[in-house]
DNA sequence: CGAATATCGTTTGTACACGAACGAACATAT
DNA sequence: ATATGTTCGTTCGTGTACAAACGATATTCG
């Protein structure tokens, strides 16, 4: 009376393939994979952009430097251990606030980015190579309006 | 004659707020926010797709579910397992072929998703808000190109 | 048949990402 | 000046995510 249960049943169809999550979730996959290869494996996408916004901002505490950067007091921790460990940054500590420290970029540091700065626009392109200008467009503008 | 350097000094101008890596990671961790905050503690994001893909396929092996929901080998071996762990999925050892374990939904798990599809609707209508219908489309459709 | 090759699942190591909790230092309020 | 509350950096635990290597099994090819 009763036929094999048919892999999926609902009344709401949920395809997963039309949601924005998932989506993003393999997008941000595929760039990752992208950057990856473009980049030796001086630095991740993550580290890149704490090193792009510390360039933009000179210097700045471990905390903020994370908020600037998308990233959470415990993730930024690990970005800025791993920048130290390459000397990529330097760390002092603020007289003024015995708590804060401060981190610049080093000189190698100041190197590696403006060495990556036309690596990054080539995984950027190379990222949204399948698309045309006005997709290019409406995607980073879209993105632009979630965040 | 020349005037201090700004932090920045370089020629092309490296934007990070236009990288599309960029974006998508933060965009990414704002419907993981969403996400959370609307399925209590039941699944992750990930562990969800990988249920979907599940109810979808019937059964399946683990590599295969993997590749179906866009995690490699070693990401796919911690989701089920914790899947497992929580009672969503069964796994019974394929006779025909015994390197292969062969994964199916439990009932628990069936009921799960049937009771979650709802939410995740809701999660992606509230990533999506900010959006108009027309920006919702011109967005789904430029990720799924780049894919 | 036997050897090369491929796939399956697993483990290890590294790197985000976040919640939760913590002590230390700072700020403000009374 | 003491109490309150906040911010700083840190640590722990959990969960992706991938590269690389591994043994076991399957498959294919000579």
């Amino acid at each position: 009376m009763r036929d094999i249960d048919p892999p999926c049943e609902n009344s709401t169809s949920y395809v997963l393939d039309d949601q924005i999550g998932y989506l993003l979730r393999l997008a941000s996959q595929r760039h990752a994979a992208l950057f990856q290869a473009s980049i030796p494996d001086d630095v991740t996408p993550t580290q890149f952009s704490a090193l792009m916004r510390l360039a933009k901002e000179g210097q700045c505490s471990q905390n903020h430097l994370g908020r600037l950067a998308g990233m959470d007091a415990a993730t930024v921790k690990g970005v800025v251990d791993r920048l130290r460990a390459k000397e990529l940054i330097r760390i002092a500590r603020d007289p003024a606030d015995k708590r804060r420290a401060v981190i610049s970029l080093s000189q190698k540091g100041r190197d590696l980015i403006s060495r990556l700065q036309n690596e990054g626009h080539r995984v950027t392109a190379q990222t949204l190579a399948p698309l045309n200008e006005a997709e290019r467009q409406a995607l980073l503008s879209a993105l632009r309006k979630l965040i």
